[in-house]
DNA sequence: ATTATTTTTTAAAATAAAGTAAAAAACTGA
DNA sequence: TCAGTTTTTTACTTTATTTTAAAAAATAAT
């Protein structure tokens, strides 16, 4: 359930505004002035602010510095006044949105989601990456070129799965050991050039002139997203 | 350093703004078409698209879920009405933040600094040093002159890393010697000397008339910060 | 201006790293 | 267990980089 913690000192914005949020679904903890806001903050979890910028006590901008301080939690600021300079301090100061009042409730939502899906994006894991022509899709076990399925062993999958996660990374021969032992137990040092090479066998469209898998000379190996 | 792709048909807009963009050290790359987008955001590698919705050829909102379908990129959508946000929002598209026009320079270029902010919390910090138009990527272990990428061997990333960490400072052959070999394996002079060279064939506009590596007679080589 | 010193350039030799193929070893599943 | 598959090792080839050496050029000093 996400959380939402709404400051604004007008009561009829307030109560409105977060029986339309309440429809959609949210929680919502409303509070009317400046001075109480960090505490709130403090006493519960929440996922997102929405914080006005004129507020009695304490103003917006401010309360937002202090929470940026201690928190990332997305914020969204609400002004009344449509002057942009408002819109950037907002902005400057650590918010992630701004609306202008009077705003449309559905525009309100929309930022208010689009923000939320960018913070999340974040926290849950990846299981499909997309590198070129190459799909690599972790909860199937699969990697598939053009649409066709390629049948990769467990170090080979392991292997790339390592390099299409720190695209554009040297990834060193020690830590694709790693991936692909467990542990840092020794291998021969061409036991991971075998690998790349059937690797390459498989993916490179050129196996004697990469272009996916990069060797790195004297480092180790790179999958290049672009020049 | 930050790359955007800006994606409108208007042409003064595109000029203008993007002048703007750079004058706030963003790259821009324009494209004033839908068809060819998707082409150029798999080209290079960009950090936040910028995306009208009226395009001749494909629509901003088939561009934006084609994207999101390979990538999480930052994206913001540009609307010539209002209500167009809610039409974005109604189709769950997947865009981070709407801004309508005509729109405030100013305010554009705080919102994509404010997405920006909050994209790059998640990734992992970089290690990147620019010297004039050279760019040097400690993690990816890569070079670029002019956004190219070079491609250096081993002891040339080695010293020219040694000389970009100490700027306007010269650096002995010893010192080089040493970051090359690790220890104080005692090398001829003249090694540095060649890989020196080496590294300014790659780097200088005009290796014979050296301006980013200077000699500093008797002593060593220095990166001049000013000309 | 001449000489001594230092740096740059060139090219060849030495070394180091990566690629490959094939065989051995280690797994895996009927 | 044993046949098939995957992984690791070995030995060897190929390729790239580093070092050396020596000549040419540039710089500084007298």
């Amino acid at each position: 359930m996400v959380n939402i913690l709404f400051v604004d000192d007008d009561i009829a914005i307030t109560d409105s505004f977060s029986a339309y949020l309440k429809s959609e679904s949210f929680y919502v903890t409303v509070v009317n002035d400046g001075v109480s806001v960090i505490e709130m903050f403090k006493k519960k979890e929440f996922d997102l602010i929405i914080l006005d910028i004129m507020l009695p006590g304490k103003t917006g901008i401010e309360i937002c510095k202090e929470i940026r301080d201690i928190s990332d939690i997305p914020i969204i600021m609400l002004t009344a006044k449509t002057e942009e300079i408002d819109k950037i301090v907002g902005l400057e100061i650590g918010a992630d949105d701004y609306v202008s009042k009077p705003f449309s409730p559905r525009e309100l939502i929309a930022r208010i989601k689009a923000l939320l899906r960018r913070a999340s994006k974040f926290n849950e894991e990846k299981s499909i990456y997309v590198f070129g022509d190459i799909e690599m899709n972790l909860k199937q076990y699969s990697v598939k070129k053009n649409r066709r399925t390629l049948s990769l062993t467990k170090s080979e999958f392991a292997i790339l799965h390592k390099l299409i996660e720190n695209p554009d990374q040297v990834v060193t021969r020690e830590k694709l050991m790693k991936v692909i032992t467990g542990f840092d137990k020794y291998i021969f040092d061409r036991t991971i050039d075998t690998h790349i090479k059937n690797l390459r066998k498989k993916i490179e469209d050129n196996p004697k002139k990469p272009v996916i898998i990069k060797t790195v000379r004297g480092v180790g190996y790179r999958l290049n997203k672009k020049i």
